[in-house]
DNA sequence: CAAAATCGTTGATGACGATCAATTCGCAAG
DNA sequence: CTTGCGAATTGATCGTCATCAACGATTTTG
């Protein structure tokens, strides 16, 4: 959690939105994505999509490097191209909170639009890579191209979607059930991008993914514990198997709150 | 929480964005409005206000009505003129979970645009009145001025982070420091429209407010009851004193989880 | 490979807030 | 004025999850 200086590129030669365009940042091409379903090229035709390439350009983290942090200069929001990140808001008590976990295809950074400023840490959990797309470009873009403007809204939205099922989750239901609806969650993304369903690492820790759920280590590991017990899932460390995905389900449906 | 007939409003003459241009919705001027500053129309200069003009409508709403439900088609977004709201989702096993309170100048209705339906309901708390902004009339003008476009963006980044806080007050604060942040942000927010921040009345009951902080209503009331022994505030029924605004932030700071 | 550090599991106990219940208050309608 | 109803308050009890603590497993480092 403390500040290494490494994590940070070292200022050079030619830069793109202040990082270096060397090895580990390079141009890429949204039109040769195969993410681009996903991410914010949904829907453009092939003329736009080299405009969309003109402006992006791509970065390498190492696990453990920040993307940005809370406080930072806003200039670019983010695509991920592979790998996994959180992000977290550290509290004035200093005890961090996870906001999120993020994946290929999805955008990091547009909560910095509000006010210029990150407000939370982006950090990535496995080696990663990111489609870095300057900010003042993006918007300048999406003002020519509508389809290009419509999809970055409806990502924003979505945020806004996300946010608050997050709030239902935190607001109404009990440990194993926040527990369940986390691991159906990332099956389901998981899914989406064409792996599998049913196994997959975790990439957090059980703490990270109490902080997201606004519970104890303890009682995660528990939960997970308990639906091992019963069948419902494999534990082995990070190693998750869903074995039973509709006992899960069942478990939202009737709570006794 | 029932359907009632007469929250909409019937379908007659002309029409805008599905409301009738009668009484309770005409036409008004962005330009001449006090809550410019505050609204979606910041930094725009004569000419695009103008322009803005020509497609706000506006619509009153009497205690109760709906402005939006989740599942109704997303056709625009609302800025608040005057008046109180409450956004909420009807969980799975049918409880109302209360995502929002919004007052004067705030927008409703981003939610939608990410599925093209909104997936929460809008109601008013008292006599309100609101701005409906067509949204593809108002991403089409945001094409062609820059500066609606940026305060736009902004305006949805700001219900990101919101929605942020919130998680974070969800996940790891108390009861009682829950509902003095609570009163805290009112107070503040009352304060930046030019009302007194120390007296109000509260738009909201105590089981919303619950809803709202993940709490019971019983709890809501306890913590008042205390934070009123302990001089702090003033209670009698929805109307509220602050009396000692550092008191309550104190209680923000030292958590003892 | 050993040592250290981090991460995870499990048990025992207790606190916070939910739940159940009774009463009071305020307000609208008859 | 009375009646009725929703909202709020307050008390008593209980359950869930946090806390404290010990140990085991896994990864990292020199």
């Amino acid at each position: 959690m403390t500040i290494n200086s490494q994590d940070r590129l070292p200022s050079v030669d030619q830069k793109v939105n202040n990082i270096p365009l060397t090895a580990n940042s390079m141009r890429v091409a949204c039109s040769q994505c195969n993410l681009r379903e996903l991410c914010l090229a949904v829907g453009l035709d092939d003329n736009d999509l080299h405009k969309l390439d003109d402006l992006v350009v791509k970065r390498k983290l190492k696990r453990g490097q920040q993307l940005y942090r809370a406080g930072d200069a806003f200039e670019a929001i983010y695509a991920i191209r592979t790998g996994f990140f959180k992000t977290d808001i550290l509290t004035e008590e200093g005890l961090e909170q996870v906001t999120g976990f993020q994946m290929a295809g999805e955008i990091l950074g547009m909560d910095g639009i509000s006010n210029d400023r990150h407000v939370c840490n982006a950090t990535a959990l496995e080696d990663s890579e990111v489609c870095i797309m300057p900010y003042d470009e993006l918007e300048e873009l999406s003002r020519s191209i509508k389809s290009l403007q419509q999809q970055f809204h409806k990502f924003m939205s979505r945020e806004i979607v996300r946010d608050q099922s997050l709030m239902i989750l935190l607001g109404s239901m009990r440990a194993e059930e926040r527990i369940a609806a986390f691991l159906l969650n990332l099956s389901q993304r998981m899914r989406l991008r064409g792996y599998s369903a049913s196994e997959f690492h975790l990439r957090m820790t059980r703490e990270e993914i109490g902080s997201y759920l606004g519970l104890k280590l303890e009682t995660v590991s528990r939960a997970f514990s308990k639906f091992h017990d019963e069948g419902l899932i494999g534990v082995q460390q990070k190693y998750i198997r869903i074995l039973n995905a509709d006992g899960l389900k069942a478990l939202l449906n009737h709570a006794p709150n």
